[in-house]
DNA sequence: CTTGGAAAGTCAACAAGGCTGACATAAAAT
DNA sequence: ATTTTATGTCAGCCTTGTTGACTTTCCAAG
């Protein structure tokens, strides 16, 4: 690399250009980053919003709705129209909650757990060659940046899910 | 960090879980990284795509048509409508090709390179914030990292853009 | 010089997935 | 008893993507 992205103490000097190139790495690796899924999902009646909440019902099985509706930023009318054709499906199943009768818990079914597995490993297939090539130091330094790229309360949501799994 | 990333000889022992965890902080700092520019654009006429158009013209001064095409990854109707609006509005210029007329090449009114200023300084803000929290060594991974995720087509046409900087 | 094909623009129609506003229901909380 | 919360739903709108069809312009090869 010839640009250096040196400078102690946490000061970087980095020209406007150099960050504009971050900026477009950003952009250009997003598309890789949902091409996989979206291949797999085009042709089914499914897109990327139906791939979203798969993917963290799976995370956080027995969510609730209004849980889902803060991760995913949207608001429930459109999860709503997402999230009944999953149900009418049978990839998610609804059940109403035990102590709070007016909650909704999601879970996946074997379908809709089928499904994600497939969506995941397409994705996570990629990330793990990416991460390959990177190596070891590359991945931590990723992490750090994309964490510190975040919204605060977002990455306080990403950090919530974070101690839930492992 | 209590996750080790570790692993000799580029061999990385990462869980599904980890790489998940990767995933999820890539659509976390998405929403981030579109955050400041969506803000600015909203109650203007214009939209995520403007923005994109905007930002590629600005790279590629006098561009064509179908060079943006293909990097944006769209097609040229929908290209044509955000296009459109960004001439009539008079901050894209169209000219003619001198050697192919058939060519449009595309540039930035003064009008056009104040919008694109106001939203790349807004994006850089954050992009610079979150290179200062990680430190230099964390942005060299991050760009790496980036650079491998994406599809062989859309690495070369970054690489190209960024030798045409600096 | 004619003709094939590339570059660009445009019209129409459609779909996904966002949004707002309004309203309904059930159940918890006060 | 009343208010608030969680959810669901209807209707309508916007942006941004898509396909298909068609036109104009114009370079380039026959």
């Amino acid at each position: 690399m010839a640009e250096s992205v040196g400078g102690g103490e946490g000061l970087l000097f980095l020209t406007d250009e150099q960050v504009r190139k971050g900026i477009e790495a950003m952009f250009f690796a997003y598309r890789g980053f949902t091409a996989d899924p979206d291949r797999i999902l085009e042709g089914m009646d499914y897109g990327r919003a139906h791939h979203r909440a798969i993917h963290f019902i799976h995370r956080s099985p027995g969510t609730t709705v209004n849980n889902l509706l803060s991760i995913l930023g949207v608001t429930k009318q459109s999860l709503n129209r997402v999230l009944r054709s999953l149900i009418e499906n049978g990839l998610v199943e609804s059940r109403v909650g035990r102590q709070d009768k007016r909650e909704r818990h999601l879970l996946l079914t074997a379908k809709g757990a089928a499904l994600e597995r497939e969506l995941s490993d397409a994705q996570r297939a990629r990330m793990r060659a990416a991460y390959r090539a990177a190596g070891p130091v590359a991945v931590q330094g990723f992490r750090q940046v994309l964490e510190a790229m975040m919204d605060p309360d977002l990455r306080r949501q990403f950090q919530t899910l974070k101690e839930s799994g492992t």
